[in-house]
DNA sequence: TATTTATTAGACTAAAAAGGTCTTTTTAAT
DNA sequence: ATTAAAAAGACCTTTTTAGTCTAATAAATA
């Protein structure tokens, strides 16, 4: 149950494009290196961002990657979907075959719900956001703390 | 980003027991073949919900499992956790260190909410609820749907 | 007491996923 | 033509998942 590092890389290389700004140039090797992401598996990555409609690659000499969305039209799940497929959290949510009770079963209901919360959560967090400075007093929420 | 099935066994077995009553001894027969679960495999999963103390384990003849807590003070998070470790969903979340940005990033600060919240859905999802018959008319709620 | 039928505990295994790397080809600027 | 960038896909290693198998142990019963 937890993000793989396809799917961290790309959050770093989309965040590292909007600082740059929608429609600059960027070549992998300075992304790689400012973004501490092994260079080819980034090359990996790009290809799927690309065809996710989020970036686009120029080939050749001084190639490299622009970012063709606007930051506030790009959310943390669009990306990390885009590379690792939809979040489902269970099998039976998405599959409802593949568990023989899902019809009359509380427990989907219950996964049904933590997925629409937690995807709600990654869609709401555009990279526009993401790019503002941290505040350094945050208003504390433990409305439901575990 | 998914429930693995040791963890979907772990909540079938226990939510069977529920059913049969804190006390009641359970052969592991009857639940793998009531809840589609491997009885090898079932073992193994009992042998960590035993060591959390969800149930008592009776050898020899005539042995099985018991459920030793009540339903009302099980929860998902509870019985997922024990088979899977703690959901993290981010390295980040519980390891800042493996990211040299964590500090000052506000990713990290969306990972820890998202975290929080379906850590408490399914911490209030107790097996006692999980026993409820599903209502026929549910209320909708669509306030952040994706 | 011997047998039967439970479970345990840990070694073992096969398949899939994760996380990359390597090589060859293509593309475009100089 | 040369150079330097990326593409595409084969390949590889490690880890995780999802079990199975086997030997030992435990308790009820004939």
């Amino acid at each position: 149950m937890r993000l793989t590092m396809a799917g961290e890389y790309a959050v770093r290389a989309i965040l590292y494009l909007s600082h740059k700004g929608q429609g600059v140039l960027t070549s992998r090797k300075e992304i790689s290196e400012h973004c501490d992401v092994p260079s080819q598996f980034l090359a990996k990555i790009a290809q799927q961002l690309a065809k996710s409609g989020f970036i686009e690659i120029l080939q050749g000499k001084s190639g490299g990657y622009i970012l063709v969305k606007q930051p506030q039209d790009i959310s943390l799940l669009d990306v990390i979907e885009s590379v690792t497929g939809e979040i489902t959290l269970n099998q039976c949510v998405v599959r409802p075959e593949s568990c023989k009770m899902s019809g009359e079963c509380t427990v989907h209901e219950i996964w049904v719900e933590a997925r629409r919360k937690l995807r709600s959560t990654l869609k709401q967090a555009t990279f526009e956001k993401l790019m503002e400075k941290k505040v350094c007093t945050t208003i504390k929420d433990n409305s439901d703390n575990v």
